[in-house]
DNA sequence: ATGAAATTTTTACCTAGGTTAAGATAATTT
DNA sequence: AAATTATCTTAACCTAGGTAAAAATTTCAT
């Protein structure tokens, strides 16, 4: 089983943190798939309530998952990259209670719940794997919870684009600051608790201090360095060791210079 | 092995809808913990970014789980009811990135990871009961941003009081509506993503409507029905097919009452 | 290319909830 | 029981972010 380039391989590199995965094991991951399906931009591909008994893999594509409430009001929950499990809640519940569609064309690799509680008897660490890239999901719920509930629209913003700049990374997709992004306003609004019009201000006022730019589908970090400060950013919660230790060096090489 | 009372009562309780327990499964989940601390109230048992390689079992007592900023800002990331796992994080890593404190005295039943580990080898279905209380603890944290990000000050506190004498209720702890209540406004607003002073004003507001009573330490869910109509309360997130019929009854029952 | 539909931007105005501070109650400690 | 400390309550005032509406850009469908 040679190792050549795969749809999968964000899975890989992203629960390559965890346990060093074998070919044989990239296998058994890759085969979990039933059916790949095609799906195109901005489809619902799982729906709050209504019946949904598979699980998923993102294996192309960005996605958000959220919640809506009776009188239309939405809560994006997460933007979920390529690489990213999709419903696990199926092994437990046959009507989820959120729903995920695609934000861009993405592919979708679809498996019957048992074959991942088939995996856990199988292959026990492979399991874990799959357990503790849930733990480093739940980790990214509390910290949003905690810019949700302490952060000002701006400290929120930076956060959450440097967060997503750092996750792109640990899948191999994107090294730099310069971030293919198909989420518009009214999503980043959604997904921050905020409305759409303060985050084109905020967006504006970002750009006006040079901490970003941005363009159509496109956000570039400009400087990282005071983003991570306006942030108050600590990558503790994405459970990487490399991006813990990048991160203290940045701030401290920047030793005092302040918004 | 006979059924009397047993510290873990609360933990068997909930774990009950997932799996019918066996005595000798709930022997298995006794059998986990090494030690039992008695932890007098208002301490960190956990604290964030400190070493704690151990899981816990919160088997008597209240905690809450929070993440603080580096400039003392805090948001509580849920409130930690008799018979939950804690730091189950601690499976993958050792140093958590989030704090746990009592608020009344408590008993913790501590535990090596590993245990873990080897008790989803040795008895996948225990195991799968065990991931499957995850995903609740998940929807709960999903719930909590929607309510941070969409929900004004008066539905989040509607709903999250709904909530937590829903939780203490399918852990055999409390069947009706009047919740003791070891938290206080601050807790509350730490949680809510609002301050004291709101959280006051609120109150006030819930209890001149009628909806609630509230005094030293207690909370009383008045007209629950109206309550459940504020929040926009629905039980779906809590797993739980009985509660389901519940509010689905109670909520048919009053047709078209509004506030 | 052209018209319709989304998205982004801007302006003017408003309100839910924050801030500060001080007094009232209750719980703890000595 | 007095004194200290924590919690709760109230009031006056303020601001971050919401609302509404319209113009400027883009994107998409025909």
């Amino acid at each position: 089983m040679t190792d050549f380039a795969n749809d999968l391989d964000p899975l890989f590199k992203k629960m390559s943190r965890y346990v060093a995965l074998s070919n044989a094991q990239r296998q058994t991951l890759a085969n979990l798939a039933e059916r790949a399906q095609s799906v195109p931009k901005e489809t619902t591909i799982v729906e709050q309530g209504e019946r949904c008994a598979s699980c998923g893999i993102l294996a192309k594509g960005w996605a958000i998952q959220s919640k809506s409430l009776s009188d239309g009001r939405r809560q994006i929950i997460d933007i979920l990259l390529p690489g990213t499990f999709v419903n696990l809640q199926a092994t437990l519940l046959e009507n989820p209670d959120f729903s995920v569609a695609t934000l861009t064309e993405s592919t979708v690799h679809w498996f019957d719940p048992n074959r991942l509680v088939e995996l856990i008897r199988t292959d026990p660490v492979l399991g874990m794997a799959v357990m503790w890239d849930r733990t480093q999901e739940e980790s990214i719920l509390m910290e949003r919870l905690v810019s949700l509930g302490q952060r000002s629209a701006k400290e929120r913003l930076a956060h959450v684009l440097i967060e997503l700049q750092q996750r792109l990374e640990l899948r191999g997709l994107d090294g730099h600051q310069k971030l293919p992004f198909p989420v518009t306003q009214t999503t980043l609004a959604d997904l921050l608790g905020l409305t759409a019009v303060h985050i084109n201000r905020t967006l504006k006022d970002l750009k006006r201090d040079g901490l970003i730019d941005y363009g159509r589908n496109t956000i570039v970090l400009q400087d990282v360095n005071r983003l991570l400060r306006w942030a108050d950013f600590d990558a503790s919660y994405l459970h990487n060791a490399a991006m813990l230790e990048r991160t203290r060096k940045t701030l401290s090489a920047a030793q005092r210079p302040g918004a």
